[in-house]
DNA sequence: GCTATAATTTAGTCTAGACTAAATTATAAG
DNA sequence: CTTATAATTTAGTCTAGACTAAATTATAGC
């Protein structure tokens, strides 16, 4: 059992750096540099210079050989997990206490995720329930940093035909989220797909609950994640 | 009328500087380098350097002439009336939302309230039924950064024989707030003085609410403000 | 008016985390 | 196998905000 580092530990730079290269390793590309910095939005010189760091902490956070990109140890993974379950956590409060739309809680969420306490963290999940989601669908990780399983079928993958339910929407452009929130086309809802284009990745969709017929591009396909009913 | 400054121009170390010169001045010793120091936990040449550069900012933060002190200008005090807003609506939050106890909620809301947005100060203050005061009794500053009137009689100076109502504890520590919670004197409730020693300031109080006898020294003395019934 | 003392300021460093420009490396294409 | 290109790293700066040590200043007491 890897001792996990107290967030308090960690630089609110620290803790992004980590989160990001989770992030990215999640999203399956992995971490190189350059994606760091985009995600970061700092040059690709900073990612190496904290990433090097990183590399040479006691204990390290990620294992790195030049030029071929980045990983997190456990000790990094687990730390890079609390930033997340507190970003997440926050999220669902800023929507379910204080009535944020889930297009504004992205924003506020990066910067609180680095002021709470340990204290704070535990309150704030007894309040809500200790939920399993945030607003966006994205899994919380519980108290032992366990993830939830979450569905992981992108709507352009969906066969034509079936009726999925939408679980998850991954992505944090304020104006993509809302759009698909005017559309209707929230974690819950039932989609059936009509038809689904292989080349240009356009998708004709209909909104099971509300009658409704939209069409759908290649970055709300890939955003709208769902699973069979 | 001044423009006020947001503060997410504002670094949180400026933020907290200009608390502490607010906050010494309300204290009426004046905002020597020695005294925002000693708040700050700094050294006095790091004040003498900040507050150099708040004295030549565009607007300046502070009025300073060497070896005499340093004084809010008006956009300096509407700043830290910002930050002392957000400090203590996030105080009554904890207390109130999130089940801290009085002795709890100062550190949190150090950090904290450099962290939240204009939309969230706005939305907390409506949750929390735009308070006036805070957790100590402290007067919260509304939207438009005017303090609400707050009792100005110290326990101590209080005569003999009068019954008086706890209004306010201005004391930060930790260790003196648990205490008083644990004889009871908390705002809202009432007092009698049996004795007062002008010396050394003692005090034999009645707690009329619970019909107990204590005595408090002049640390508590000090602290405890109260009001007349 | 002088001087001792305490407070304050100056001068010089340090660290974290950013930047740009230049150098290096991996690799795809020929 | 060579080379062009893109990605990455290195080298050198910068800023904010802290520090210590040394110099300076205000002022209280004689
Ligand atoms: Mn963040
Ligand atoms: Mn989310
Ligand atoms: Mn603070
Ligand atoms: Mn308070």
């Amino acid at each position: 059992m890897a001792a996990t580092i107290e967030p308090q530990l960690l630089t609110e730079s620290t803790q992004d750096y980590l989160k990001a290269i989770y992030e990215l390793t999640q999203a399956g590309g992995g971490a190189a540099t350059s994606s760091i910095a985009d995600r970061l939005s700092v040059s690709p010189a900073s990612v190496t210079n904290m990433v090097q760091k990183l590399a040479e902490r006691q204990p390290p956070l990620v294992t790195y050989r030049k030029h071929y990109g980045v990983e997190l140890t456990n000790e990094g993974r687990l730390a890079a997990l609390r930033t997340v379950r507190r970003h997440r956590l926050i999220e669902q409060f800023l929507t379910h206490v204080l009535g944020y739309s889930w297009d504004e809680v992205h924003q506020e969420a990066e910067r609180l995720e680095h002021a709470i306490s340990p204290l704070f963290e535990e309150r704030l999940a007894i309040l809500l329930g200790e939920p399993r989601f945030d607003p966006h669908g994205d899994p919380i990780p519980d108290a032992n940093l366990t993830l939830p399983d979450s569905c992981a079928l992108p709507l352009y993958r969906a066969a034509p035909g079936q009726v999925v339910r939408v679980c998850r929407v991954r992505n944090d452009n304020p104006a993509l989220l809302r759009y698909l929130d005017e559309l209707g086309l929230r974690p819950g809802l039932r989609v059936r797909v009509i038809s689904s284009q292989p080349v240009d990745y356009t998708l004709q969709v209909e909104l099971v609950d509300y009658d409704k017929q939209v069409v759908l591009g290649q970055a709300l396909g890939e955003a709208v994640m769902v699973e069979a009913i």
